[in-house]
DNA sequence: ACGAATGAAAA
DNA sequence: TTTTCATTCGT
């Protein structure tokens, strides 16, 4: 705080000699709404612009008080000629700059600026169109006040940067950017919390939001354990509880079986292949992705609790399916396994599909449905399905610029072939695209019918055992599970003599994808 | 792909 | 001291 202060002073000191070419305050170009209730504010520059009509109520989130139309102009970044002309500010740098300057979030909460454009960012899109129409209306505005003043002015970049070629800094020590509370204080705003109450909601997040840790990372369960399981049945535990991710690292190493009723075998397995999933790595050897960004994910089998999921960068992949109440086509820009929470999706996206009863959208119908008893009698009941066929019809690669983990990477391993890689045409944004190598091999590295099949009616409700499996006539359903993951069910016809289901669970923890 | 704002942090 | 971060949007 201390250091707010010096720096404030130090702000308004700098202030003097940079009034010139900046755009008049930004805050106080109201839009008509607000200015019926704060005239006085209004510097009169731009209101006569406006057109004038019909006054709305307009209950603005996010108003531009008073207190936040200090002073401005620190003289940012380095010096600019003295005949810079700066660019006029569009909506969203408008909105950015009232919102840093009337602290709606305030210093206590979140003082980093990086995490604070998360933030708006986030609030950004959550707000409603009409709120955010008020900062474009704003943003013609003083779009038109700087060409009044500069008639001739032109937007000329310079290409001669190039800092895309130089290696991205580095912000990690920092601290893990926390996704998820970037959302929720968004989520938080534009629900109206401000101030104080903000910043109590916030704490209390902070106080309950322990970084969730991903428990996942057991060996993969194989025909060997499994037998092992069955001659000496583990002892079970809470069978509510979450199956796969589990904020108590002690609870790991029982959570494999932790929601399985003691399964029956009707057929064993194929005897040659009882090994195959043994001699899969175990869970740290992660590194079988290479030069993946998630190589390091997790080093440490013994300490799974190092994985804190929302350390990830965004996963971005073409998703057909529900999120957060929006309908999310195959065009749709991305589905953040940071911000997306499965358990907070809307039930009623869910509900309003009867599988049995004639959908009424049939695209939309397409994108869920229901998932068979051998999930919903699990612990977790499968509340969304997204429908991710379209991975079939994908040519070679949708992202032919990405580069492909070799095929002989996932032969034996216990991964899914299908994986997250980073997405080269936009190495600035954190973001990876899924993809399949399926296309470009006809075979994967997997060969079905080297793999033990446990098929659901034998692991009863168990979900964690699977079958990796190239065939990818697969949905991805969601589970209840408290974290984002996929999984991923397949069926297979004739893999070990078992009954033509085999299972394969496809996790998408934020930027990894692995099964096991 | 740059640059509008921005203050802290990295280089 | 200078650059980079992180965001959206218009050029």
């Amino acid at each position: 705080m201390p250091v707010e202060r010096t720096r404030s002073l130090k702000k308004e000191k700098v202030e003097v000699d940079g009034i010139r070419l900046t755009w008049t305050d930004p805050v106080e170009s109201l839009a008509p709404q607000q200015i019926a209730f704060a005239p006085a504010v209004t510097p009169g520059t731009f209101t006569d612009e406006l057109p004038v009509e019909g006054v709305e109520p307009a209950p603005s989130l996010f108003p531009t008080t008073l207190d936040g139309v200090g002073p401005k102009r620190p003289g940012h970044g380095k010096k600019k000629a003295d005949d810079h002309i700066p660019r006029p500010p569009n909506a969203f740098i408008l909105f950015r700059s009232s919102f840093i300057k009337c602290r709606h979030v305030s210093t206590e909460v979140e003082t980093n600026h990086s995490t604070l454009s998360k933030i708006i960012g986030l609030t950004w899109q959550n707000m409603p169109h009409e709120e955010r129409q008020i900062w474009h209306s704003k943003a013609k505005i003083a779009q038109a006040e700087h060409k009044r003043k500069f008639p001739d002015y032109a937007f000329r970049p310079s290409h001669v940067k190039a800092k895309g070629t130089t290696e991205k800094r580095k912000v990690r020590e920092v601290g893990p950017k926390d996704m998820k509370r970037c959302a929720k204080i968004a989520q938080l705003l534009v629900e109206g919390k401000k101030g104080a109450d903000l910043r109590a909601a916030v704490e209390e997040f902070d106080k309950n939001h322990v970084p969730t840790v991903v428990t996942r990372f057991d060996t993969p369960i194989t025909a060997r354990s499994f037998r092992r399981s069955l001659s000496e049945p583990a002892p079970d535990t809470d069978p509510s509880a979450p199956a796969f991710l589990c904020s108590d690292p002690r609870s790991s190493s029982r959570r494999l079986r932790a929601t399985s009723s003691q399964p029956t075998m009707s057929r064993p397995p194929t005897p040659g292949a009882q090994e195959t999933m043994v001699s899969s790595p175990p869970s740290s050897s992660i590194s079988v992705f290479g030069s993946s960004p998630f190589a390091n994910f997790s080093e440490n089998t013994d300490t799974p609790s190092d994985a804190i999921w929302h350390d990830m960068p965004p996963l971005v992949l073409p998703p057909i399916g529900f999120i957060d109440g929006s309908f999310v086509s195959k065009d749709s820009p991305s589905l953040d396994f940071n911000t997306f929470v499965f358990n907070e999706a809307p039930a009623k996206c869910i509900d309003s599909i009867d599988p049995l009863s004639p959908a009424p959208n049939t695209e939309l119908y397409s994108a869920f449905h229901a998932e068979t008893a051998a999930c919903t009698a699990g612990s977790f009941a499968p509340q969304l399905a997204i429908d991710m066929s379209f991975l079939d019809s994908w040519p070679v690669s949708p992202f032919p610029s990405s580069p492909r983990t070799p095929m002989s990477s996932y032969t034996g391993g216990p991964f899914s072939p299908v994986e997250a890689v980073p997405a080269l045409s936009t190495p600035t944004l954190n973001t990876y695209n899924m993809m399949s190598p399926f296309d470009s091999c006809g075979t994967v590295g997997f060969d079905c019918n080297q793999v033990t099949a446990l098929s659901p009616e034998s692991l009863g409700s168990d979900p964690l055992v699977h079958v990796p499996h190239p065939h990818h006539q697969h949905s991805y359903s969601a589970s209840k599970g408290s974290l984002p993951f996929f999984s991923h069910k397949v069926p297979i016809p004739d893999v070990a003599g078992m009954d033509g289901t085999g299972y394969t669970d496809l996790f998408m923890q934020s930027s990894q994808v692995f099964t096991f």
